[in-house]
RNA sequence: GCGCGAUUAGCUCAGUUGGUAGAGCAACCCAUUUACACUGGGAAGGUCGCAGGUUCAAGUCCUGCAUCGCGCACCA
């Protein structure tokens, strides 16, 4: 026996090393498997943002997919895992530019686009480097030679096929429309990037000067100013007499033209039952201005202060403005009410500013825009549902497949433009003639000095959107492509469903006419023992995956995120639960150091069936046992798996099972002797091979003293059914 | 407002088609060069959130409620 049994198992000792050997066998490339793997598998891992470290999510993440791509491999699948790294636009650009603040106190158009972007490369270098490491130390068993990064070349062409297929579609269109404006980032965001906080507020109920005849209801007095209707149900009998009149009216200083219109999606039970129409500032007002043919008028600017159309308000930031319209109110008497309330306000999910709707061409893909797909026409939204719909998507666990129809219901057009410097540039060129503007729309710039590129970038998700398809090649037509797509399996968290798994879905559906993969496996958030959002700004709950890897390894770290965690849960993690795994690497460590010392000499026989009445007993349990575990991972209950796989392995082989094997190798018949070694050797290499997938760096180790022939690596042994 | 989830032992959670409640960790008692103290054995611990219903039988199915968490919408 190896005399490295006769010391407790130390992960660090050995981890990195067995990573190389992997690494060195060519394993992880699907290319270099042996000829038994023929039917592809195929993951794309998604791209952790370029912001920075990996963190517990992540490694939960890597280690479930990990899982999955290991047990196929083992079973004779041809698999193929993509390694890569998001460029993250507004999160990276942002942290850089925060950065660059804090130290030299410089804002973005000081340093001016090239200067900024050749920084953010840097330090998005930095972090894809640390990504890559941290990947590595968790065990990903990942094909680096195909890794992508969101932004390099070959995504870009993928971005600009794309982007240009669905604008020829009339998917992708420019239109002047209520935005998300982020005052603080400087950019609009899309509906998915609002976070909503509630906030107290208070409602004013007041008239716009003494002689208009109805009172409204509002929490935003300062955008009153922008009004150029009143609203109120059509068949409201307190206020039909006044539909289709127009007021004239000096509010604050500013003359509006109120004009009085009839609209039934005003609720004549709420509040006063009429609304004041501000079109520029709300998008609800924007689409009963639309339907009544009312002008709009924007006076809130960029930098969320009022505009110089705005009376005795000119110039003051929203809030400012806010108070003084309310005490110009009171002055004038026309205050009516003034009340408490909660209000969801909305943020940026990035730079927590609040969101300021503004009228702004941008970009815009069209959802609910019907186009020619074969000999039918559909719209996007029909698309994303009936994926899921048909089946031909199944989403474990079940439960999110309404969570997904319920957003598609909600959806708008989606508004892809964004107003900074890192990431896709718009592959759009304008030219100006003089009198008409030329538009252009390719994958490169068109010939002639006069063409100026479109200033804005894509959302990020835009890109990460092609991801499944970009990462084989796509716009080419790449052996890859043909081959591992669909994925098998999306495995990511339930937190970006829309962000990310939705638009996939849609872009997939639009481009290929296919579904991008077959399987969406949902995790639940990582959280602290105390069930906290591990935070940055508050290190002290944070548990740092690294550090545990360090301490305990990355085995007992991967055991810790997988058991007791059902797909779609969220996962409470304490350092306790990981070293509690480390024990287990360890027991795994010593039956193997024991059952190496009792059976001696012997090799495991290939074909050995003599076995004694007892040994058969123990081998049909243990069958049973791998095919219970086989059907768990098979429907992705991968933390029922490595539990009775740890259970068996501790309380039944090592507790039972080998107590007793010590009175037979003592006192047994010859054939009694020969029938349990082999059962322990036999038993001992299944387990390896089972346990391989959840902890593979102490199996792997153990597996190179099994006294096997030709007993080849572990990575790529045989899975004990079928 | 609509929807989702959770509620089971001190803690974290299993319990897959209904058949006498399970695991890990912690705590308690015993054992001490035993393959392994990163150990073994033992005992203790739960009216399965509450109230109804279906059933021979409900932690599991149905209805209602409560508390906590989450998503979406509304937000005049």
């Amino acid at each position: 026996m190896n005399e490295k049994f006769l010391k407790p198992y130390n992960p660090t000792e050995t981890e990195d090393n067995i990573y190389k050997e992997w690494i060195d066998s060519g394993y992880f490339n699907p290319d270099n498997l042996p000829e038994r793997h023929k039917t592809p598998y195929s993951i794309v891992l998604p791209p952790p943002n370029v912001t920075g470290t990996l963190h517990m999510g992540h490694a939960a993440m890597l280690a479930i997919e990990d899982i999955l791509i290991r047990y196929k491999r083992l079973r004779g699948y041809k698999t193929l895992w993509i390694p890569g790294t998001d460029h993250a636009a507004i999160a990276t650009q942002s942290k850089v530019e925060k950065e660059i603040e804090k130290k030299e106190g410089k804002r973005r158009h000081d340093i001016g686009r090239e200067e900024l972007l050749n920084r953010i490369n840097i330090f998005a270098q930095q972090s894809h480097d640390t990504i890559v490491g941290q990947v590595k130390k968790m065990g990903a068993s990942i094909d680096w030679s195909r890794e992508a990064f969101t932004l390099d070349e070959k995504r870009t062409k993928a971005v600009r096929t794309a982007f240009k297929m669905m604008y020829d579609l009339g998917l992708i269109y420019r239109g002047n429309r209520i935005i998300n404006w982020d005052p603080k980032g400087q950019t609009t965001i899309s509906d998915d990037e609002i976070v909503y906080t509630e906030r107290p507020t208070k409602i004013y109920t007041f008239k716009y000067s003494k002689d208009f005849p109805i009172s409204i209801a509002t929490t935003r007095p300062e955008t009153k100013v922008g009004d150029t209707a009143v609203a109120v149900h059509p068949e409201d009998a307190r206020y039909m007499a006044y539909i289709g009149k127009t007021f004239e009216v000096d509010f604050a200083g500013v003359i509006l033209k109120i004009k009085v219109v009839g609209d039934i999606a005003v609720d004549p039970a709420y509040g006063t039952g009429a609304v004041g129409v501000t079109p520029a500032h709300s998008s609800i007002d924007a689409d009963i201005a639309s339907r009544h043919g009312l002008q709009s008028i924007q006076v809130i600017n960029e930098f969320a202060k009022m505009m110089p159309n705005t009376g005795i308000v000119k110039d003051l930031k929203v809030l400012e403005a806010r108070e003084k319209i309310v005490e110009w109110l009171k002055e004038n008497n026309l205050l009516e009410k003034e009340e408490e309330s909660l209000q969801n306000i909305s943020t940026a999910e990035r730079t927590g500013a609040v969101i300021e709707p503004l009228p702004k061409l941008q970009w815009f893909i069209a959802v609910n825009k019907k186009f020619k797909k074969g000999d039918r026409e559909v719209t996007l939204k029909e698309l994303m549902i009936s994926a899921v719909k048909d089946e031909k998507i199944k989403i474990v666990p079940e439960r999110f497949d309404k969570t997904y129809f319920n957003w598609i219901d909600n959806l708008r057009d989606w508004c892809i433009s964004r107003q900074i410097w890192y990431g896709h540039r718009i592959p759009v060129w304008y030219k100006n003639n003089g009198k008409t503007d030329e538009i252009f729309v390719g994958t490169d710039a068109p010939e002639g000095l006069e063409w100026k590129q479109d200033e804005d970038t894509l959302d990020t998700w835009f890109s990460s959107g092609l991801w499944t398809f970009s990462t084989l090649g796509w716009p080419e037509k790449t052996k890859d492509l043909e081959e591992y797509h669909p994925n098998a399996v999306l495995e990511t968290g339930y937190d970006i469903l829309f962000f990310w798994v939705a638009r996939m879905i849609l872009m997939t559906e639009c481009l290929l006419d296919t579904i991008p993969f077959k399987t969406i496996y949902l995790h639940g958030l990582v959280r602290t023992a105390k069930g906290e959002k591990m935070s940055k700004s508050k290190p002290e709950t944070n548990i740092d995956p690294l550090d545990m890897i360090k301490k305990y390894g990355a085995d007992a770290t991967r055991l810790s995120l997988i058991i007791g965690n059902g797909p779609g849960n969220d996962l409470k993690i304490s350092e306790d639960k990981v070293k509690g795994y480390k024990h287990f690497a360890n027991k795994i460590w010593n039956i193997t150091r024991f059952v190496l010392t009792s059976v001696e000499n012997e090799k495991i026989e290939k074909d050995f069936s003599k076995y004694s009445i007892k040994d058969i007993e123990l081998i049909k349990e243990i069958d049973g046992i791998i095919s219970e575990i086989t059907n768990d991972i098979e429907n992705f209950r991968l933390y029922l798996a490595a539990e009775k796989l740890y259970h068996y392995t501790w309380h039944r082989f090592a507790d039972i099972i080998l107590e007793e094997s010590k009175e037979i190798l003592k006192s047994g018949s010859d054939e009694e002797k020969k029938s349990r070694k082999q059962f322990l050797l036999h038993t001992l290499s299944t387990l390896l091979i089972t346990l391989h997938p959840f902890i593979p760096y102490v199996t792997e180790e153990i597996w190179k003293d099994m006294p096997i022939e030709n007993r080849g690596m572990l990575i790529i042994a045989q899975w004990p059914i079928k």
